[in-house]
DNA sequence: CTGAAAGCGCTTACAG
DNA sequence: CTGAAAGCGCTTACAG
């Protein structure tokens, strides 16, 4: 195993101290052109890459980012953490993923997260919880809230990223309107979370943007669970005036009407069009591959990695989402 | 933001030398039991916590784990970097995962990767491309084939986690079997892969126990994918005498048996019992619930970073399986 | 069974 | 614009 390279290989090679070597490395200004040349090419000759655990160690900084989710093995959260590790290793970051689906996140254990990291990322629906951001607030650390548009606290370290939920449930909903749905129902997710009431304000706002009047028949009640969507598809189903296109509040949800479609003998999208919400991975592990909302997770993780480290001041990003189209939606059958 | 205890605060708490706690720290023997009790008192009464920054620094461990996977977020994928992160939190170790779904992994990236961590963890499929496993084995540092129970190189750094994916297969075959189950649909995964044949061969194993014929027409080729099953269980739905159980090589498989199974209208378990394997997050979002092989995920993660830490000297684990019963399995009809 | 010394590779003040 | 010094919190030899 060959000695490491280390900035001090680097700036003898380039015939300057270490501190400059260190300048360069981390983009500080103050350092003539010829000279960061120089060591930039020394850094290139050597192929020399930082330790990191040196860079904390001196630095003071931990490096590590909390992350605090509900169920770690859900679609939304694989992906979401999937982001965070992709930015993170380019960035040296680590990460450290701690799950509050008991009771309440015991004290001592939130104390040994927030006094190990830099900062701390709450996934939905924790975000929402008010008194588990008002304890993490406590630590004086910055912690960003992930699918929460609003602020629930106002303190300096408090910040969200998310996509506007509202207008992205409402393009979804515009789209189905014209292809000539009017008759489209909607399985709202778990009653208790800010962003059930989002989704669901978008198809109402759609509605009424394109002059249909909203059914409440066509609203049946989930909790973004499969077996919830299960139930009020089923109820859907049972109108006499069936609804032509189905919109789940999310993916997991889509899946369930799409196997009670199925069972009921409706072809997708030729009898009912299908779409969902998230773009997780279970949106092409059905059949046909689903229609839904892409949340942008790894923008997201970056956007609240970036808050963390100090590179995203902005209390509240909102990120671009969009559609993405596949083979559950079509024309309104006639 | 207060200081930080240090080993130093512990060694003074207890009146000791840093040295002495550093050894009961990190459960080294040869100190005396009172001691050892005075030290751990201090750390337990100051509230100590490792600093890993320098302990790396110091030990010169990189204290980083490098996982190569093909398609990241693929739900095999998710689980088994769920039970990595858990336990790396816990042992200090950090993750780096990288993807190589495209051409060859150039290599200067997997030099990057290899050069920056204690060890590799290579995931199916990737841990069965033998050229890949020679080129990591050139870096001299451990490396670890996740669901591959043959060595295919033989060095010293090469070992294996695994269950015993036959039997597991023979297993759940039996159980089909004994819950009067004679007409058995099984479907394959992609070829290539050496799993696909051990899971076949287990099948055809407790088939034979049992004293059964192997039909041929019973066996349809999958490759893993969702979509590849739909075509699969067409074919076996549309035999003259059509399987009471159809065995998928996988939960996502599984899955796309279940959707075909319903748009035929047949109710599961009641006309055909549907299992998979793995044991994936899919496993709970489809109706009826899955029954299927668990894979180990956590204790598969732990076996191979206690491989890579040294704490594991097994040059090839095999961990037990089990069968998870949920719903879609049943008495066959008659 | 215990300890004093040196050093891991970097950054943070502080000078100039 | 550049550098010399000290130190981050631990571990690795080496003594005794």
């Amino acid at each position: 195993m060959r000695k490491n390279i280390t900035i001090q290989d680097v700036a003898e090679h380039a015939g300057v101290s270490m501190m400059t070597v260190s300048r360069v490395l981390n983009k500080g200004g103050n350092v003539k052109d010829s000279t960061r040349q120089k060591i930039e090419q020394a850094v290139q000759d050597l192929g020399y890459r930082p330790n990191f655990a040196a860079k904390n160690l001196s630095s003071g900084r931990k490096n590590f980012i909390g992350v605090l989710c509900f169920e770690p093995n859900s679609p939304y959260v694989s992906q979401f953490l999937f982001g965070c590790l992709r930015y993170c290793s380019e960035v040296g970051y680590h990460l450290i993923v701690e799950e509050n689906n008991a009771d309440r996140l015991l004290d001592s254990k939130l104390q040994a997260l927030c006094s190990g990291v830099d900062g701390v990322i709450v996934l939905p629906p924790l975000s929402e919880d008010k008194s588990l951001l008002e304890r993490i607030s406590a630590f004086n650390i910055p912690y960003v809230c992930v699918g929460q548009q609003h602020m629930a606290l106002q303190d300096k370290f408090h910040s969200t990223v998310s996509i506007d939920e509202q207008q992205a449930a409402a393009d979804l909903t515009s789209s189905l309107i014209e292809q000539g749905h009017t008759r489209i129902g909607f399985i709202s997710g778990d009653k208790s979370q800010g962003v059930t009431q989002l989704r669901l304000a978008g198809y109402q706002q759609a509605l009424q943007q394109h002059k249909l009047s909203i059914q409440p028949e066509l609203i049946a009640e989930g909790d973004f669970s499969y077996k919830s969507a299960l139930s009020a598809t089923e109820q859907l189903l049972s109108l006499k005036d069936k609804p032509s296109a189905i919109f789940a509040s999310n993916d997991e949800m889509a899946a369930a009407v799409m196997a009670v479609v199925h069972k009921h003998q409706f072809a997708i999208p030729k009898d009912i069009s299908v779409v969902g919400f998230d773009d997780t991975s279970i949106a092409t592990m059905v059949w046909p591959q689903l229609t839904t909302v892409r949340q942008p997770f790894v923008e997201m993780a970056k956007a609240a990695i970036d808050r963390i480290s100090g590179q995203n001041p902005d209390a509240k990003t909102l990120l671009p989402s969009s559609i993405t189209c596949r083979e559950s939606h079509g024309q309104a059958a006639n």
